[in-house]
DNA sequence: AATGCTATAGGTATTAATACCTGTTTTCAT
DNA sequence: ATGAAAACAGGTATTAATACCTATAGCATT
């Protein structure tokens, strides 16, 4: 019996403490690593003896999403078969993916059987698309590579970032932290530096365009 | 050995199934029901014997939302002990939720124990909050918040707000509006104090959760 | 062994933000 | 026309943020 080796890449504990249980139950397909994000998988990688035969890669992500992780990964020559996880899809979306080299889709609003069917897809001939999928593509355009490199965030500085947007002042982030209130201007300072914002609060804003910091758009005012 | 029966309300099939196996892996705990959106809690809800002692309730979904479906049950009397999912909590949401009646919060990022005991916890106490979204309401000063929570802002403070969201400081604000930094501070303390926010990062999100200030979360479209 | 990056943290300044006062003028609805 | 908001603006503090420095320890890579 061959078994799949899987590595799941989410920031979100629930969902991938979940997936990985319901991947488990199948004898063919096993759970061997885990990321939080794309650095932690990009960290992965680099371990010796490293060994995986599918990635299941989340796209919203802090620290390093699905898209630059590709971007990323893409630099290098590499034969990992990626899956990827959204919660939703459109074209364009789906058009970049496949520019980046990716094996296959997922919805995370998705019947377990049609995960473990893809996955199992994949592993033996290297690609699946599903029908839902393969509609969109079949109007394809192309689009522009218009991505801009910008300095990525270490996951200290992301960590700072979110207490920030919680309103925690330097001091009270310093405490929450057990450093230095200096550490963490540092690390302010260097966020500022590399998102190229000039305050407190274009940081708050980058942080919930790069999916760091999650807001709701309330109905109720 | 008493049985907690669970009933999860949640569109995404995937972490649906995955958090059901987390559950069921406790002895304690069975998720007898489940439904993909507020409407189909309505319909189970109405079917002749349904039982079930605590609910599952994501916030997010099409059909009807979990803010919807709240404001459905609480339009007839009920007992029903509602722990809410979501991924990211803010002030009014948490006041709107706990004005709604719901007995507990979890974060969908959160270690799986954590799920486990703010089940039991409910189950046994009727409500629990974790420290976390303790927290979180500390530093958003919610109970300021409580207070003054229909006080509206007027057009020249939302116009104060979207320059703040601009990255402009005071100074920079005054000039822009031809009127003096005093006045401009006036009106930003008269924001905090409306808002309920601690400093500019607060009123950045504020900004952005009532539609003040547009940001692009999506890098495709 | 040398390099570079990260996290740590201190020194010294300046500028900005926040807090709590005071007051006048303008605007607008009753 | 009168009273209540709102916009305006100054006084006086304190605290926080930002801008430059320097420096060291840990760690991985070359």
């Amino acid at each position: 019996m061959i078994k799949h080796k899987i590595t799941i890449v989410d920031d979100e504990r629930l969902f991938k403490a979940g997936i990985k249980l319901l991947l488990e139950q199948e004898d063919d397909i096993q759970v061997t690593h885990e990321a939080s994000n794309g650095q932690e998988l990009l960290d992965l990688l680099e371990t010796p003896n490293f060994e995986t035969d599918l990635i299941l890669l989340d796209l919203s992500m802090p620290v390093l999403d699905g898209i630059d992780t590709l971007t990323e990964l893409n630099k290098n020559e590499h034969d990992l078969k990626i899956i990827v996880l959204s919660s939703h899809y459109n074209d364009s979306l789906i058009l970049k993916l496949l520019d980046e080299g990716v094996s296959g889709f997922l919805a995370k609003n998705e019947n377990p059987e049609v995960v473990i069917h893809t996955i199992r897809k994949v592993a033996e001939n290297g690609f699946y698309i599903n029908d839902d999928i393969l509609k969109l593509i079949r109007n394809r355009r192309l689009i522009a590579k218009t991505k801009e490199s910008n300095e990525t965030l270490t996951s200290r500085e992301a960590e700072v970032i979110t207490l920030m947007c919680n309103e925690l002042t330097t001091k009270e982030i310093a405490q929450q932290l057990y450093i230095s209130p200096r550490t963490v201007e540092g690390h302010r300072n260097r966020i500022l530096e590399k998102t190229g914002c000039k305050n407190i609060a274009g940081v708050v804003i980058y942080a919930i365009e790069h999916n760091m910091y999650e807001v709701n758009i309330t109905k109720f005012r």
